[in-house]
DNA sequence: CCATAATGTATGTATATACAACTTATTGTC
DNA sequence: GACAATAAGTTGTATATACATACATTATGG
């Protein structure tokens, strides 16, 4: 085991972002593309730059990510009122998808799940929020 | 919080790798080329497969990681007698370059540790190991 | 032995990630 | 209201990440 924190969360993401990955495999989506529709679906619409705070992605990243999913036809974006923002919502198209993609994300989930236990599932989950708060306030 | 496991290991991973990466600036070293010479520096010459294997990297992916890595001169590569391998072991040059970052590595891992408390430190430790171990088997 | 399977790595391609510098728009100050 | 300061996104650049495929080498079955 490393002694590194982030080195060791690091490669955990990676781990288990190989194994959501294998079993979205055909559905059209990746783990990244999935996460930010399923956000967006409990969401609703809102700004890049909250989108991006909310999911500790930088914006300038966004900028990029989400041009794959406009192109895919997947989210629509459209200027506010302020006029530097731009206002991210799912599309129908996006909504189908993700419903596509989910049983294949719910197997995902359950693998992992059963083999690591429930306790340390919900342990993760509390540890990983804590983290991430942590981070920023350090 | 998100439901999704693989979406909130993802987000702590960021936010972690953002602040360890904020402390690295300027030692001439991110978070993941100075995980790769921790490791060599740990575990001695070793081949690309193997080295891989135990981050939880795709070997394909090593192939332009450490590239980089032998252009600066910290790691050197070279053919065992199996002629497919390729053995990777860290230069003189390369240890002085993770000493030279090591005190902001140890700020960063100070500054997420007093943050998070030692218990939940220790927890993250154990935790991340499991949670490699249970992706591959499942 | 030789044909074939398996293994280790490299390359092509695509996405993910973030920082520095820049552009455009808003806000604050006087 | 003009001008400086701030804020939201975009673009240039570099690294990180992995899959499909290709290539070279080694192991294996007959």
């Amino acid at each position: 085991m490393l002694p590194c924190a982030c080195a060791n969360l690091r490669r955990a993401a990676r781990a288990v972002t190989q194994l959501y990955d294998r079993e979205l495999r055909g559905t059209g989506l990746g783990v990244t593309q999935f996460t930010l529709l399923q956000a967006l679906a409990r969401i609703g619409e809102l700004s890049q730059g909250r989108l991006g705070n909310g999911m500790s992605i930088d914006s300038t990243t966004l900028t990029r990510t989400l041009a794959t999913l406009r192109k895919a036809g997947w989210i629509a974006v459209r200027t506010g009122g302020d006029r530097r923002v731009r206002l991210i919502s799912m599309t129908a198209a996006g909504r189908r998808q993700l419903e596509r993609s989910y049983p294949a994300w719910e197997r995902a989930q359950e693998r992992l799940r059963r083999i690591l236990g429930d306790p340390r599932w919900e342990a993760l989950g509390d540890l990983t929020h804590r983290v991430v708060r942590s981070a920023r306030e350090a």
